[in-house]
RNA sequence: GGGGGAUUUCCCGAGCGGCCAAAGGGGGCAGACUGUAAAUCUGUUGUCACUGACUUCGGUGGUCCGAAUCCACCAUCCCCCA
């Protein structure tokens, strides 16, 4: 199967603009494309792992990637898909961000002599002249058309800034730009992206009289139709510091049935059958599936070696395993009261709770547990002794800690 | 430039000068049922030294025994007219 029938068979894309060009450009190996990636975040997170895996594909299949890094247009900000506007940023926090940026997508792509290729539109968007780009650009941009946009119809109520206005202008000439420098000829993005896409790939025909390509990426949404990758607690990210892989592996060991098999067929590069047998599964059998994707995709992020410890650590906590690697916590003299840690304190001193009054309630509701013994009063406390070989702290189902006295 | 409206706890959104830590919904958390799912039901959801005290209703001052509620100024946002 070529790589073009295999993305369609995964259900990664959404629209394009001309299949056939698009299909054999990819399949023989002779698309040199670009992705963009906003640096609004010192880490990638879960929506850009799309993006990532799909360079990745079409980087294996002989395709050349461009990563853009929107350092120019960060200083905008995009108002697809928002409500409100974005804030804006400092030239220091952006390039930190394009530098994180680097480090993580190095691990999928290959940034070698003579394949992949980062660049920062900052590095062109910067030096622009006000008047030169509205002679050479803004002449063929109809306003009218740009106002029936997608992106710009949802904004015409709450209210679009001019500076908003102007991304779908600044992501054109970034096309045109790469197109005549980089021979770029194909662009990738979200689904919410197309009509920024669509600008460039026309400004490039009138401009050039050149055709280029774009396709958009299928958004993952979970079955109620929100974008997936999102905690209460903010973005799943791939970084292991602001996300453990843990707390990753835990994410996609969750999700929804409805969600599963469409994650494994998205996200994971295992075969077309093996998830076509898949497939089949019903009921609880799902939860196997669910426990595939999750250490699949552990190890995709953060290696064989995290993937396994992760998994290794539910299966202890969720099911009958061995002890296995999990968190600790280190109660130390400082943290005693009399000789004795309460309760409240230690769940507070785990992270398991923000504050004394969540630790209370949660025990007045009878979900914690220490050793697997429910504590009941909330007064109660603990000597140094008592904790010196660790115990295992519990909140809940889901949320647990070592502590251990030092 | 002129006129009008808004700003409430994680979000949306009620709120009479005292009975307001503030209705209701969403979300979160915990419990029951389960498959670490969904749905459903129950409890809970400002903080702490927790039968009590303290800090919250855009900001700063003021009126009052008493203010989220009244007044003044400032800030931000929205709408209408130019």
């Amino acid at each position: 199967m070529k790589i073009y029938d295999e993305l369609v068979a995964r259900g990664l894309i959404a629209q394009v603009t001309d299949e056939a060009q698009i299909k054999d450009l990819i399949n023989e190996g002779k698309a040199v494309f670009y992705i963009g990636f906003d640096p609004t975040a010192d880490s990638l997170h879960v929506g850009h792992f799309m993006a990532l895996c799909l360079m990745k594909r079409l980087q294996m299949a002989g395709n050349r990637p461009i990563v853009l890094i929107g350092g120019g247009t960060a200083m905008i900000g995009d108002p697809s898909g928002r409500t409100d506007m974005r804030q804006m940023m400092t030239p220091e926090t952006i390039q930190h961000n394009c530098d994180c940026f680097y480090k993580q997508m190095s691990r999928f792509i290959d940034f070698g002599e003579g394949k992949a290729i980062m660049v920062n539109n900052a590095d062109w968007l910067m030096n622009l002249n006000y008047i030169d780009v509205l002679r050479d650009v803004g002449a063929c941009f109809s306003v009218n058309r740009m106002l029936t946009a997608e992106c710009y119809k949802q904004r015409m109520e709450k209210g679009l800034s001019f500076l908003e206005f102007n991304y779908m202008i600044m992501q054109s000439y970034d096309f045109y730009h790469l197109y005549q420098h980089y021979d770029c000829n194909m662009q990738f993005g979200g689904d919410d992206q197309w009509s920024n896409m669509l600008g460039g790939t026309e400004l490039i025909r009138r401009k050039l009289g050149k055709d280029a390509y774009a396709m958009t990426i299928t958004l993952l949404l979970n079955s109620e139709g929100k974008k997936m990758g999102k905690t209460q607690s903010g973005a799943v990210w791939l970084d292991p510091n602001k996300t453990t892989p843990y707390d990753f592996y835990q994410y996609w060991r969750n999700v929804a049935d409805a969600d599963v098999l469409k994650c494994i067929r998205m996200l994971t590069f295992l075969p077309l059958e093996q998830i076509d047998e898949m497939d089949k599964w019903e009921g609880a059998q799902l939860n196997q599936a669910k426990e595939i994707l999750a250490y699949e995709l552990t190890k995709l992020v953060h290696g064989d070696e995290e993937a396994d410890k992760a998994q290794a650590s539910a299966r202890a906590l969720f099911g009958t395993g061995e002890n296995a690697p999990v968190p600790t916590c280190t109660i130390t003299a400082d943290d005693l009261f009399d000789g004795k840690i309460d309760i409240p304190s230690l769940l507070v001193k785990g992270g398991l709770v923000k504050s004394k009054s969540e630790a209370r309630q949660a025990i007045q509701q009878g979900g914690v547990t220490l050793d697997g013994e429910k504590i009941t009063d909330v007064r109660a406390s603990f000597t140094p002794d008592e904790l010196k070989d660790g115990k295992l702290l519990k909140k809940g189902k889901k949320s647990f800690i070592k502590v251990i006295f030092e």
